[in-house]
DNA sequence: TAATACTTTGAACGAACGTTCGAACTTTTA
DNA sequence: TAAAAGTTCGAACGTTCGTTCAAAGTATTA
């Protein structure tokens, strides 16, 4: 079997033909395999840190093995990136069809992407930390998908504010909201800090009410003068 | 002149003898220049993704020329997050000890991180994102400003609790504070985001809005019954 | 001006880097 | 069971990495 080709490798495509041959399927198998391995390495070393013999003894198997599954190690954070974050928006997608409240919607976004960030934490990070370590086409694919999903959470937003009228900047919120939830790769201690849900609760409580509550006025001026 | 001691590179000691030879006056600006032009490279390259030959170039100085200034590419990172932090502190002490309602001094807590951020994108970049680069000695000392920036924070917060009487938790909400600033560095852009002061009060707001207010009850159990 | 201290350099070090390739091994197919 | 297809590997490629060092160059001091 050749080296695959970009398409239907971890079987991420929609559209029709899931039809693998059983060496197909164990090539898929193994690769996925592989890029566990390798998010791991990431995730301690970053990127450009992480050698490709790192990356091998991590996967139990050979340096030139490795090449067998994929043509680079650019390829292969490409691979992890884009399976993590496709996988991120067709479940908010999914998640999102069956509610209509504007603010419940905000809250399962935000509750999705909690979910999936303390449950993929490596992967995350990895997609996180290393935004700017894919060039060209392969770097082009991610940031599409980035602003795919930048562009959902801010029609969330939009829609909340039509709902209650309110006025503020959906760039700064989402932009703020999307910081305050992908930092926690920085942060988050299982053994400290509490799960997704009441993170969840606890980051959409302050986003929401923050942007939700109307404006306090003409305190700036008073304050200054002091 | 010797390689120069880890005492009082950049000045930044704040006790006594700020007593300096003209020649060593002129190694400290040297140094200084190199770390501004050192910071560039880290800022587009990442750490581990400059070489000592790229920060030579950009230095306008030979490889070897380099060393007689800093003795690793490790110490170079150490001095560039150090002079970073220590200053982004001291700013905050300073403007801190002139406000004393608990509201105002959060507020220029924002404000002093990103207005600071936003003078000194690339450090500021350097300094978050090269968060885990530095391994021992170099680490740890970085991590003792990081953890007294942090302290500084928790305590403004339960200042603030204290005054308004609120329960939440504080670690949670300074974190996602740190991570709606933090986060600014992946995404600003000059021509086309506001400047420090309107970002430092948007930010402002959804914060205190965000953990100010009463929190809103008895809704999320009616809404998951629907 | 001679001696001393400070600064810069080119050349080189061994180690580690990403990648390649042909041969060997294993599984599937005919 | 022989041929074909798929998989793994050791060895090596050329390049770049961080760092060193003796020698040369420049400024300061005596």
């Amino acid at each position: 079997m050749a080296v695959s080709s970009t398409q239907n490798t971890l079987a991420s495509n929609r559209q029709a033909a899931p039809v693998l041959s059983r060496t197909q399927q164990r090539f898929e198998r193994r690769l996925a395999k592989i890029l566990v391995h390798a998010t791991d390495v990431f995730y301690d070393k970053g990127y450009e840190g992480a050698s490709m013999r790192d990356l091998a003894r991590a996967s139990g198997m050979s340096l030139s093995g490795l090449y067998y599954y994929f043509e680079s190690k650019e390829k292969l954070l490409y691979l992890i990136q884009k399976h993590t974050f496709s996988t991120i928006v067709e479940r908010l997608r999914e998640r999102l069809e069956q509610l209509s409240d504007p603010e419940q919607r905000i809250r399962i976004f935000i509750l999705n992407h909690l979910e999936y960030f303390l449950a993929n934490r490596k992967a995350m990070k990895v997609l996180s930390h290393e935004d700017e370590a894919l060039k060209n086409c392969f770097g082009a694919e991610i940031a599409a998908i980035k602003r795919e999903y930048y562009r959902i959470c801010v029609g969330l937003l939009d829609d909340f504010k039509r709902a209650r009228k309110l006025e503020f900047s959906s760039r700064l919120a989402v932009l703020s909201l999307f910081g305050m939830m992908n930092w926690i790769y920085t942060w988050y201690k299982p053994r400290v800090d509490s799960g997704a849900e009441e993170i969840a609760r606890e980051m959409g409580d302050i986003f929401l009410k923050g942007i939700g509550a109307p404006r306090a006025k003409a305190r700036k001026k008073k304050l200054a003068v002091n």
